[in-house]
DNA sequence: TTGTAGGCGTTATCAC
DNA sequence: GTGATAACGCCTACAA
């Protein structure tokens, strides 16, 4: 491996001299510098990142935890996050799985952006004892070096059953996340909120877990009670999907957008195929990703930053029919 | 931060002896190694990546790098790779941009898998030269520190052709991926081979770029000149998908699985929402990942490895109609 | 302007 | 079995 010292060598100055040089230093005349930065080319050096590290105690880069890789869902939320990192000189790497969890406390990236339930509260907080940068995007956390950007999960749920009963549905079906998702529970507080408000409105609450199979689960078994017509909010797209599938495929008589009006959450790429249009709730998610990545830079540099929210909005497609 | 120095201290050893516990050595006696490790918990060390790095001149990380994060294609492929990495020691990091190409020369990370078409081949044999393992997923390229997974494209295209030809197509079209994918250009390179061999067969090649969009503009142009029955073979998926949602949004008269056989190549999961389901080209995503996880480790454990194939499979579907 | 030297946290080679 | 000590490659006072 070719080093500075290599570099010194070759050119005949000292190693300080070529660390100044390779940094820029104004220090170093402009033709010790040109030699220096002909024979690092002529070497083909490339600096070690190990040892710059140790030494600067920084690595410049940032990790992104997530559950897992599969789900269309995390594409532009990374790509929001990379722009900004790339933009600030600093390299995205995502990681999923419990095994990688060390990258932070060996201090082999700068800071963490957790979407991951398999992270614990107890796991984060102590990180940010020991003085690691952190952005939250699934849960509340609250100390000084952990910053959240949290969904408005409860004003989401909100504009979604205002929608249902709004369109005049008096008896509704919720399907849930799983217990361990804060944005299952989130929208959850909401859904009972607006139910209290609404002692008129008759609700079916149905355990889902966010994936297509517990939408087809949940779909079987409202066409099993049925009685007259329903407005369904699945906690989010994948479960009305799921349901969507489920009644297309068997061939039910219950039609989405007729008798069954449907609402989902996340408003993700693959609603686009599906003719009615699913009404659902929509966010940015390029910006959600972009601001984790500012708040975070934000934290490494010393600045102060208050916890964010993304904001949602109510898309109503063509899958809730009025009924009065 | 506290180092093996802290422990040294607080446990009246030296460091070298609390080297020697924190790794196990047998060299140390019981008493001593528990004294070390219980000052290390209490203290609540983490060995310092970088420093260890910097001595031991391997990271255990290994890079995946993709053209991008978007794309429900790529989960099952990192699945398939962590599982072979973690199970190894290694954890997996997910790299995508140009920017973070110096991840492998700066020799943050052990090796390299690349898919992606950003890196040019030039970079890529740079890299070689300078000792780093790499395995491409995405092109041929010979260097002793590079190892091959590829798909069997030709085979998979070939598979494609037959079975529109053998059920009695004789009016083609081809609509190929980008210029820039080595995956299109083996594909059109046995697409060709089988029409040479079938002169009878008259076929229209449409330029597309494996998106979407490119299907539907396909599709367009198919029904634009329509003249009774032809087969489409799209290059892959997406494209399938994007001609499939222009032939049932448009209202046209030409109907996959009746008058237009459609067949893609990749089987991604959205096609289990299609109806017709597509014919397509099966290969095992899960195991292209683990191969090309297990090439790479033999790679650094400086075992001799060969060039790798993942064979794909036909899956008819039903939007193939028999024609003779 | 350039060189010397110490140190970042580990590992590993020697002595003892 | 344990302890100095010298690397690993880089940065940065401080001295010259």
């Amino acid at each position: 491996m070719v080093s500075i010292k290599d570099i010194a060598r070759e050119a005949g100055v000292s190693i300080s001299t070529v660390s100044y040089a390779l940094n820029g230093n104004p220090k170093v005349t402009p033709e010790t510098s040109a030699k220096v930065l002909a024979v690092a080319k002529e070497l083909n050096y490339r600096p070690n990142a190990a040892a710059r590290q140790l030494k600067k105690q920084e690595s410049l880069i940032i990790g992104a935890f997530l559950t897992d890789f599969i789900g269309a869902f995390y594409g532009e939320l990374l790509q929001g996050m990379k722009e900004v990192l790339n933009r600030k000189g600093y390299d995205l790497i995502v990681c999923s799985g419990k095994q990688s969890h060390r990258l932070l406390p060996e201090r082999m990236i700068d800071g963490a952006i957790i979407l991951d339930a398999a992270f614990s509260d107890a796991e984060l907080l102590e990180f940010a004892e020991r003085g690691h940068r952190l952005v939250v995007l699934d849960r509340e956390l609250h100390h000084p070096e952990i910053n959240q950007v949290l969904l408005d999960n409860k004003a989401g749920a909100n504009l979604a059953m205002d929608h249902l009963i709004g369109t005049g549905h008096r008896k509704l079906y919720i399907v849930t996340g799983p217990a361990d998702s804060f944005d299952s529970r989130q929208r959850m507080i909401a859904v009972r909120q607006t139910l209290d408000r609404h002692p008129e409105v008759e609700a079916v609450i149905i355990e889902g877990d966010f994936t297509q199979a517990t939408g087809e689960r949940a779909g079987r078994q409202i066409v099993e009670s049925w009685d007259g017509t329903a407005g369904v909010f699945c906690l989010n797209d994948e479960m009305a999907i799921g349901l969507y599938h489920f009644l297309a495929d068997s061939g039910s008589s219950v039609r989405v957008g007729e008798e069954l009006s449907l609402i989902g959450f996340d408003n993700i790429d693959l609603l686009r195929y599906l003719q009615p249009r699913p009404a659902t709730i929509d966010y940015s998610k390029h910006r959600w990703g972009a601001m984790a990545a500012e708040q975070l830079l934000r934290m490494i540099q010393g600045e102060p930053v208050e916890h964010e929210r993304i904001y949602v909005s109510l898309i109503t497609g063509d899958s809730v029919k009025r009924r009065n």
